[in-house]
DNA sequence: CTTTTTGCAAATGATTTGCATTAAC
DNA sequence: GTTAATGCAAATCATTTGCAAAAAG
């Protein structure tokens, strides 16, 4: 998407279109599933100097403005991603945290509905499939137990 | 669960038996989806005062174990529950973070597989349905943005 | 020129780590 | 008696808050 594209949108959303927000957004469109930490190392090192602050400040006001969705795996810092349009899930690896998009055969949430939903008003149903990613599968796993 | 029962488990699982560990156990048993913090009140109210620290270790320990299981929805610290011998799922409350399990139809892990795995060799599928608990539909919505 | 954003510093909250003391086995 | 567990303090990590300076509309 080019950058007058994310401008127009970041106007659509009522945000002011500044430095760190086009290339906070750039850098998540390219590394989606990415840390706070990571965007701000990523767009340290494509854009210029940014503060961690306004990269906080970026992810949070895009994520109420809808422009971003937050996901907070268990175990791993939030991380963001530009996919905001439809309702999918996410392949999270156990070892490494690579986190992969999973279509959602549904589309709109929720997907997925519980057979007892215990009086809760559910809006959404989401999906964590935990595993090992391509790469972890090979290496031997020292993390988990060993055999004596 | 009685207490003797509680430490014939411990025992089981390798694990010294302790009285913050007893009380720990016992208080989780009560208070399902209690955060550490909780869980530490809740014991320093029923049995004696242990430290914050000793609940934590507990709880790493007895997670470790497979005699609790640690759950972390998006927004709120970390959560635990005795309920770890079947493959169950959660309903958050969006505003009060209220937990209740809801029970799996498959019961075995992964009871759900994604269309494409992406090579992703997958061991469990984790389901939280967010919406709002039966006591937060009553309340104005004041945390969700108002019309003008 | 008004209001929003940024940047910096400091604060917060959950959790972990290091180490001496204590208690289980 | 050994070894593991507790208690306390200090450290860490992600994130939030407060406020002055800079920039967008």
């Amino acid at each position: 998407m080019a950058a007058e594209d994310v401008a127009l949108r970041l106007r659509d959303a009522g945000l002011r279109v500044t430095a760190p927000r086009l290339a906070v957004l750039d850098v998540l469109a390219e590394n989606p599933h990415s840390t706070a930490d990571t965007v701000a190392s990523l767009v340290r090192a494509t854009h210029g100097r940014v503060s961690t602050q306004a990269v906080y400040d970026v992810l949070a006001a895009c994520t109420t403005a809808g422009m971003l969705r937050r996901i907070e795996p268990a175990g791993s810092a939030a991380r963001y991603e530009t996919r905001t349009g439809d309702n999918h899930h996410h392949l999270v690896c156990r070892l490494c945290g690579r986190t992969t998009d999973v279509d959602c055969v549904v589309g709109s949430p929720p997907c997925l509905v519980p057979g007892n939903t215990a009086g809760y008003l559910v809006d959404e149903a989401e999906v964590v499939f935990w595993g090992l990613c391509p790469d972890c599968q090979r290496i031997p796993p020292r993390v988990v137990k060993e055999s004596p």
